[in-house]
DNA sequence: TTGTATGCGTTATCAT
DNA sequence: ATGATAACGCATACAA
């Protein structure tokens, strides 16, 4: 390995005029500067970033709490997504991603230690369990963070504004002369209550009074459950002439209750999804959902949990919302009414 | 941040005794262990990643190369869970992961330049183009390595079984009487070539004269390719009674094209994707497919390296063969003949 | 403008 | 069994 000693050797400056030459300070002549650089060039220099690290208390280094409780996590298009987003942002800044978890080797490891042990500036956090007392630990250390849909206080957060998505879906799903809409809603987590706020609220702006047994609760990318609530959404005995799911995936479950019913989507009944996910544009027909912008919502992260970790004094944590985007797809039939 | 010095002061025992108690030593008594240990314990005392690094050279930390060209890496479910299965059995051994990229900041950076800056002990290579030059520098660098889904000498490659895999999909295929078996391949890769070696080997067994118009080549993971090349097969005076897809993914091209046609899988056609990921399991009727066991990839890939880095002077590279699993699913009609 | 000296937190060597 | 000291590679305060 070469090393700063090696390059001074080498060019005859003693090792501090190495060591600023190549961090281009001004204290530095153009032609020593110039000359040292082209050494260390030759020599195939590179810096380590544990030593500098160990001297400026800077690792340049992000963790990422992506944690993959069933099924979700990386398997899960929208967060790895998200993840690639913050990722390629995070490298275009010069920082590196590491991701945190718990039980490194044989001895547990809270996250908060872990971003110690790997001397992380800052953290962003998604997809994770936002009650467990190890991550609200993190949060409220000095260490920066940033969370994905969810907010915590005095912690940046990027949100996908899940009730614009509700709405414009609703709002939608009503313009083409449904009445009787049915919403198959995620367990119950903060993002699916603002959903079915906007839902309720939208609903309620357009003067659709919704019954109770048109809302039903399945899991997140889990088609199973929403292909059970599907098929009792069905055999109802006024059944809902649309049905929103909970997500694009979900929906796979329902399509093939609908499939199996022999209906037709759309002319027998029209669906929508949410995430706009690839695989919802590839289907036929096109899948009605809401795409939610994973790039901006990564990107928002990175650059945040940047300026938060380099203006540490003067950075105030605020509320990024993102905005999505109506895909209309060919799911929704307009009907008269 | 609490040091090994803090706890020195405090516990009255010099620096380098706290390390070796702190490291297990067996020089220090156990009575002068356990109390130090509880002492470190009571300060909340975690070791710098750093520090150790720089008096070790061991950064216990694996990089990760996955690149993200055209909708591959993280967005394809089979890389994304072989990368989590990577992730999990390295942080069960102890090391944690860093993505490798070029560009970090402004500069560019090779990949090997970037392992170097972060102290990677080891690589894991992956979905990534193999013949880039700086693949290989990194490759034939002095720092472990090991590939997934790809052969390079003197480095361990962990490899899923593509020959095995074909070669059950076509004998299930055969088993159910179908002859005329078409086959829809992805792009020009090593990956590839053996499966059409595969396939060409297992229909020269089961007496199959495959005509050549039977064979299209599209691309992984685009639906819109292999959706292409069904409307062509079908179009043939003679078509095929089952078609065989690039990947599971690609399928959904295929099904859209299949229903647009008029026609029902599997009366009127039977197909088969490649990969078994979740999605393939979730349609109606289940997709016929190969499932690759990302999770043996990933845990395996993961332990060699470990073991690359751990007993580099003994370690003979090897290249490692994992088994998938044919899924039968329900595409497939069974036929007399 | 350049060089000397010091220390970041840890481990390793060698002495006691 | 324990401790003093040096060293890992780098950046910086200070001296020249």
């Amino acid at each position: 390995m070469v090393t700063i000693k090696d390059i001074s050797k080498k060019s005859g400056y003693s090792t501090s005029t190495v060591s600023k030459a190549l961090n281009g300070s001004s204290e530095i002549g153009e032609n020593t500067s110039s000359f040292i650089r082209k050494v260390a060039n030759e020599m195939g220099y590179f810096p380590n970033a544990a030593a500098r690290l160990l001297k400026t208390n800077h690792s340049n280094n992000i963790g990422v709490l992506f944690i993959d409780e069933m099924q979700s996590g990386l398997a899960h298009e929208y967060f790895s997504a998200v993840l690639n987003s913050v990722k390629d942002e995070a490298e275009h800044l010069g920082y590196d991603i590491t991701f945190i978890s718990r039980n490194i080797g044989k001895m547990h490891m809270s996250y908060y230690n872990h971003c110690k042990y790997r001397n992380c500036d800052g953290v962003v956090i998604a997809c994770v369990d936002f009650n467990d007392p190890e991550v609200v630990e993190l949060i409220q250390s000095e260490i920066p963070t940033v969370t994905i849909d969810h907010i915590f206080n005095d912690c940046t957060a990027i949100l996908s504004d899940n009730i614009s998505g509700v709405t414009d879906l609703v709002k939608y799903i009503y313009d083409n002369g449904h009445r009787k809409i049915a919403y198959i809603h995620g367990e119950n987590t903060s993002v699916t209550q603002r959903r079915l706020s906007g839902f309720y609220k939208t609903c309620k702006e357009m003067g659709l009074e919704i019954p109770n047994n048109y809302i039903k609760e399945a899991r997140y990318h889990d088609p199973k459950s929403s292909g059970l609530a599907t098929r009792e959404l069905l055999q109802l005995s006024d059944p809902p002439s649309c049905i929103m799911y909970p997500d694009d995936f979900s929906f796979i479950g329902g399509m093939n209750e609908i499939e199996k019913q022999g209906l037709k989507i759309p002319d027998d009944i029209s669906v929508a999804g949410y995430d706009g996910i690839y695989l919802s544009q590839v289907l036929r027909p096109k899948l009605c959902t809401f795409k939610q912008n994973t790039e901006a919502l990564g990107k928002e992260a990175a650059n945040n949990i940047v300026m938060a970790i380099t203006e540490k004094k003067t950075y105030i944590p605020k509320q990024i919302w993102i905005e999505g985007e109506l895909l209309t797809g060919k799911s929704i039939k307009k009907i008269d009414f």
